[in-house]
DNA sequence: GCAGGATGGTAAGTAAAGCTGATCAATCAG
DNA sequence: CTGATTGATCAGCTTTACTTACCATCCTGC
């Protein structure tokens, strides 16, 4: 009912406006004279009235200046909207949101939000740090676009990716018989005040399990953990990302028999795209860590 | 450079959106589902990104989401726009500016601008009235779209439609020999004190011309005219369209010989067209004065 | 587990739109 | 009068935008 107006013919119109005949603007728009003419013909027909004077070169009727300056704000709008949407796709625009675990955010984001932004200027970050399930639970509820984060028990409307393992070790006070060691075995484990913490589910599956029954505490704060670790309380096992570096007193161990690790990646809702600026960051830390 | 969208694509995405699926927009939109789905897949090859997740059935990816808005945005422009030409076009809106001679523009426009209104109540009309030479000039530079007045010297700028004839006579006082008369021959006003007004000029190039020579006084404001006549200075000719009804003292006797006529009609520039409420104006008035 | 009815995607064929190149009439400058 | 330039027109080609018909998948009810 309402005429639907093509965008390409108004642009035409502009052009014979702004050059003063149809021979220059159709240099200016990249096509032939006679096409020019056909489609703002096409265009009057449609409108049910002359946009420009016949006979007359290039003359815009009454009908034609109360059109033009219509014409050019829907073209502005138009070509607003469309530098905006290719902004986005091209990166260099728009935003995500991120959530990853202490120790990814702490060890791995800085470094890697300083080169993204580095790459993309234009894209804003948002990163919320917290436990892997409350990372989990913030990608599943599409709170945030990625999750950066160690492999949980698979969910069908999850995709996980991963991108490295994070090898467990025993973390242990610098005048421990450990310190120093190259490597340590499970079962050396048994006759030490063993103290759990989150990261000790890990363990289980593997052949060095037995070790989760022989906690002498169980410390899910990372503060109060290594607090006690510097107190000389005991040892605990960690991934090495998640080792606390800055306790001068502190040393991690490798653990050489079972190897175990935990594998870290990013977490996505499976089946689902990316936005733009998500997806610039998937590439960029993948890249990054491959 | 800039992608060009063409703005069906676009209502077919929000038909998609807002119907919850294909089929349902296509009904919608008067269109068979695949005319959707090519169509859309064919703006996401443009953008550069998918707009619905492929295998999902009609959601949107976080691009899409992100454009749904500013489609609906640049739609609703779009309506408004293609909308308002319409109005236009349909003489149910827009506006118009004309000038007329005092005659005409009070004994003609009051009903011709009553009955206009009420045909084209959304057409905003301006009457500006003056002498034939400044309705002319109006004319000339654009100021109005019409002009009605009677026909002067010819101009190849401007094109005049007569519509009607207002034949010259006599104004006397009712108690002067002419009134009540049928008619007047010019030879009898040789020997009358005769004033000379603005349309004495009617009469050169007749028969009576020599009338001109004879003037006892000459008064172009015809407020000065009417008093003078009123006080039995003398007789004048005046095209029967200015004589002043409304004095009741006054008398109008047609001139038999010569028959003078001033054509009055429609002025407008030539080789240019009208704005769509001046033509609504310039046929009404026609078909009226038909 | 299997028909029946949704979903959306794909392929082939068609009508129309959009553009080019050649040509034309009209206008204008030298 | 001539040569250049204006916009209009037409034939012919290419691309686009559809439609119809068909397919694969998924969900629902039996």
């Amino acid at each position: 009912m309402l005429p639907e107006l093509k965008i390409t013919p108004l642009r035409y119109v502009l052009a014979v406006v702004d050059q003063g005949g149809f021979h220059a603007a159709a240099r200016q728009v990249h096509r032939t004279q006679p096409a020019l003419s056909m489609a703002i013909r096409e265009l009057e027909n449609r409108l049910g009235e002359a946009l420009f004077e016949r006979g007359n070169q290039a003359t815009l009727t009454p009908f034609g200046r109360y059109c033009v300056p219509r014409f050019r704000e829907l073209l502005t709008q138009h070509d607003r909207l469309s530098g905006e949407l290719v902004a986005q796709v091209e990166r260099q625009a728009g935003h995500l949101d991120m959530a990853a675990v202490p120790s990814v955010a702490s060890r791995l984001m800085p470094r890697l939000l300083a080169d993204f932004v580095a790459d993309y200027p234009g894209i804003r970050v948002s990163l919320h740090d917290g436990t892997a399930d409350f990372v989990r639970d913030q990608v599943l509820a599409g709170e945030v676009d990625l999750g950066l984060t160690s492999l949980g028990e698979g969910n069908a409307a999850l995709s996980f990716t991963p991108l490295l393992r994070d090898a467990l070790g025993v973390v242990c006070r610098d005048d421990h018989p450990f310190a120093g060691r190259e490597a340590v075995h499970w079962q050396e484990l048994m006759g030490e005040s063993l103290i759990g913490n989150g990261t000790s589910r890990l363990l289980q599956g593997t052949d060095a399990a037995a070790l989760r029954d022989h906690h002498a505490f169980y410390i899910s704060n990372m503060v109060s953990l290594t607090a006690m670790l510097v107190a000389g309380l005991g040892v605990t096992t960690l991934p090495q990302l998640a080792f606390p570096e800055e306790y001068q007193r502190l040393r991690f161990v490798p653990l050489s028999e079972p190897r175990v690790a935990r594998e870290i990646g990013l977490l996505q809702l499976a089946g689902r795209s990316l936005s733009p600026g998500a997806s610039a960051m998937a590439d960029f830390i993948t890249r990054a860590l491959a």
